[in-house]
Formats: structure tokens, C-alpha cells, sequence
DNA sequence: GTCGGTAGTGAATCTACGA
DNA sequence: CTCGTAGATTCACTACCGA
């Protein structure tokens, strides 16, 4: 791959079955959770109703998006499945680094395995206005499972620490996480190496990659999103088209990401 | 249960039989993670050498204490059992919380519910001064795995949030917690009501709820950490006899936590 | 510009109620 | 009974507007 940035369409799968072995130095993703909600009748919802309850501001407006509506079963199969494709596209010593909830962090640290990766923890990302509950604590955090293509080499800068960042405000995506927070994760790829994300939806790992100095691949199954991540990418370069300084959004320093740029 | 506080010597499983049914407003513990290692060698070392690897500072000569030596299939079913005996000893809707590191998690929310718990959330405690890696992610947080005695009614206040907290510099017990951080907790018992601690160590748990006018009952297996958790306890009352504010610790706050008072 | 008040939001969760 | 949907609710944070 010598192009800076790649989108492609499909099913994942699919996709993955057709990239070279040994290709890629990172992957970072965020597949559908599969999640929102104890009944069957919550997952078989649609995305938009389903995630944006109390919303009258027009996020309801976003398209909805798909693969979100599978049991737990059949979420850790397919998990599984999607995740052994993408360790043999993965350089030994890769880095797989993907977002999950607090109900779907078990189910995922074993599909982690099932694909054969080797499990290496678990960081936090906090949300800092998580919905207050009286009487129970808030569910405040998405977590990130990591794990790395067998043994990795000591090498590069110090890795990410658990975040706090505000989920964006204005965004493409129901579910798009903070740039700053995606910014310190691509920097686990070296500078120039290739980050994968097989659920690509609007881009914005595709940007924190070029922001970064990496490249990206990125596969999306919904024609809407692909488009949508086609256009954030296009005119950026893997050079940095956008000098914005990477901004640390570390738990210790208190600082809050602004969102999307 | 009419004094403030109670330590009993004794094995969790043996002494939990002994205690009546639906007599407990929360559960609040840190049970031996059985993780400190990959091997078996690493985990049938002794708790001394596995936690204190690099120390210079004298917590090497705190005594070692029992029943970290599980497989993780073991670990797992004994979990189950302890815990079906304290939803037993639990009033309906209370509070389960119990600590974990992110190896035993996904081992742990399983065996919460294998336990009769109902599942309700993960929550992050972030211990700033987590090891920095190099090319690879910190793992800097531990977790709360927290659950309720069937349904639960919306009363009470606002619960607690992922903390930031510093592990106490000073300590009574190889793994003890901050104060401030199980304070937040505890106050998940109604005012008055009894906190139980299975995995009760030094007796930090104890202290917390005396600080938050609850009582207390802790079940300790060792002879050496009993004697060191009642004479913590001991002068201390449930209307809060040292009048130390509490101090919120939350995340967005950025305050650390200082340790035990 | 800056300060302060207001309105609006959130990968939520619960209860009530109707089919 | 079960299943499914609508509505109410909590606090931290931000965008926005007016003074």
C-alpha cells in the first residue's frame, strides 16, 4: 500500500480475506456492540431509535448503522471470526486495540483469544458527563481491550494512558469517539506504518491516522458512511495536513477533549 | 447486628453460613485476584515476593496473606460460591461491589452471576502512578464490578464515579485500597446500614464506613491482619468519630487521593 | 472581548402500561 | 403471563445568547 489513506466498502469479512497477509501495523477499531439493552426487543431496535432516546436535536438524523443487532452467542462467534482474519493481516508484534462497553468487555476479551491474539489488557476511557444515577454508581466508562500479534519489541514512545474525554458534541457518527483520544492510540503503529479499522463508520480513526503521520485503511459496509469517511479523508495527507498539536487528554492532567476538529 | 463494628476471624465461606439471611445492606470487597502472574510458578509464590517486586520502602515485611494461589478455573468457581452466600446474607436491591484488576474481569463478572447477582456495571479506579511501557499501552486502572441483590429502587443519592485515586503510600495491607475511594462507596448503604467486607485485610473497608456512619461487619482469614483491623477500628464509632470531611476524588476533579488518614 | 445565565445533551436505566 | 414501547429522571458539561 503506498497511498496515504484507503476506504473501502463492504462487508468485513469479505474485505479482510482479500489484504495481504502480514500487512498492517495496527489495528483500531470499534465494532457494533451489540448492546443497548437487556431484550431482545432493545437489540433488534434501530441504531438511531435505540441510542438516541432523548434526543431532540437532530442526532436522530444520522443514518443508522448496521451489524448491531446480534445476541451474545452470535456476537463472540462473529467477533472471533473477524478478529482471526485481521491477526493474519497483522505484522507480528501488532498492536489491536478496540472499544467496547461495560457489558460487551467480557464477551470481547474472549473473542480477543478466540482469534488468537494475545490479550494484554484493558484500559478506561471515561466520559465525563456519564449519566448520573441516584442510588447505583455511573457507568462513566467505555473501555478499549488490547492485545498484540504474539510478542512485541520494547520499542517506540510511552503507550497511551487511560483517558478522560468528552464524547464529541457535533459529530458524523452516532457513536464517534474523541480525536484526542484516538490521536494517542494510532501512535502505537510506527510513523508511516499502516492503521487498520475493519468498522471504519465516518473516518475519524482515518484522521487521527493522518494527523499522526500514518496511513489507514479503513472498511465500512453502509454506502452513507463510506462516503462520509471518504469525503473527512479527502485532502488530508499522511504528512499531517493539519498541524493541530496532538493534545494530551491524560486522566492525571484534567484536560477535556474538544471533540471532533 | 446492634454494634458498629465487627471483625470475624474465620474462612469467608464458613463464617457467611453462619450469618443471617437478608441482614446486609452492601457488600464491599477486594477478594484475592489470583492474577499475579501467567504461570503457575508466579502464582504459587508467595504474596510477599509477587507484590513487591522493586521495594525498597519496607512493605516486603508485611505479612503475606492467604488464598491467592487459585487457578483461574478454580478461582472462578469458588468465587461463585462465596458470592451465592452473601446474596443470601444480602437484603434485597443491595449493592455488591468488588474490586478486580483486568485480568480476573471478565472471570469475575461471570462469576457474579453465577453468584444470582444481577450484573449492573464496571467502574474504573484510576492509580495515577501506573507503570508507563514503552510501545504498548498502560494498564493503569483497576475495576469495580458491581451488581445488586435482584431489582433496586431509585433512592438515595447520586452514586459514585470512576475515581482517580493514588494507592496509600502507607499501608497496613500488600493490596489496600485509598480511603477516599471506598468512602465514595460505602455510601451506597443507607445511613445506619451494615457494609460487609468477606475479604475484610487490614480493615480499610471498616474504617470507611465508620467515617460514613454505616456499620460494619469483616470477615478475616489470618490471625495477624484480624488483630490489625480491630485495632483499627477500635475508638472509632459509626456516627463518625473522626470528623474527617470526606473528600471527593472524582475524576473530573483531578484531585488525588492521599491515602489513609 | 468577558461574564453569567439558560437550554440542551448523553452507545442509560427504570417504571408504568398496553398489546 | 410475556413482550414491547413510551415517558421520566439524574448531573456534568457545553453551546449559545444577552448584557
Amino acid at each position: 500500500m503506498s497511498e496515504a489513506w484507503r476506504v473501502i466498502q463492504g462487508n468485513s469479512m469479505a474485505v479482510l480475506q482479500g489484504l495481504d497477509a502480514a500487512s498492517v501495523d495496527m489495528v483500531l477499531t470499534d465494532p457494533p456492540y451489540s448492546s443497548g439493552g437487556f431484550t431482545r426487543g432493545d437489540r433488534t431496535a434501530s441504531t438511531t431509535t435505540k441510542y438516541t432516546n432523548n434526543d431532540a436535536s437532530g442526532a436522530s438524523s444520522l443514518p443508522a448503522f448496521a451489524g448491531d443487532n446480534r445476541d451474545q452467542r452470535g456476537w463472540l462467534v462473529w467477533c472471533g471470526l473477524w478478529l482471526a482474519e485481521c491477526l493474519r493481516v497483522a505484522k507480528p508484534g501488532a498492536v489491536l486495540a478496540c472499544f467496547t462497553d461495560w457489558r460487551q468487555l467480557p464477551s470481547l476479551t474472549d473473542a480477543v483469544q478466540i482469534g488468537g491474539w494475545v490479550w494484554r489488557g484493558v484500559s478506561a476511557w471515561q466520559k465525563p458527563d456519564g449519566r448520573p444515577q441516584l442510588g447505583r454508581p455511573s457507568n462513566d466508562c467505555e473501555f478499549m481491550v488490547w492485545a498484540t500479534a504474539g510478542a512485541r519489541a520494547i520499542v517506540g514512545e510511552v503507550g497511551p494512558r487511560s483517558h478522560v474525554a468528552q464524547a464529541p458534541r457535533v459529530r458524523e457518527h452516532q457513536t464517534e469517539k474523541p480525536l484526542g483520544l484516538l490521536r494517542e492510540w494510532v501512535k502505537l503503529a510506527p510513523p508511516g506504518g499502516v492503521v487498520l479499522d475493519p468498522f471504519a463508520g465516518s473516518g475519524s480513526t482515518g484522521e487521527a491516522a493522518m494527523l499522526e503521520g500514518r496511513r489507514f485503511i479503513g472498511i465500512e459496509i453502509t454506502d452513507q458512511y463510506t462516503r462520509v469517511a471518504r469525503a473527512r479523508l479527502g485532502g488530508m495527507d499522511s504528512a499531517g495536513a493539519r498541524e493541530t498539536p496532538t493534545q494530551p487528554t491524560l486522566f492525571g492532567l484534567g484536560a477535556h477533549d474538544e471533540g471532533a476538529a
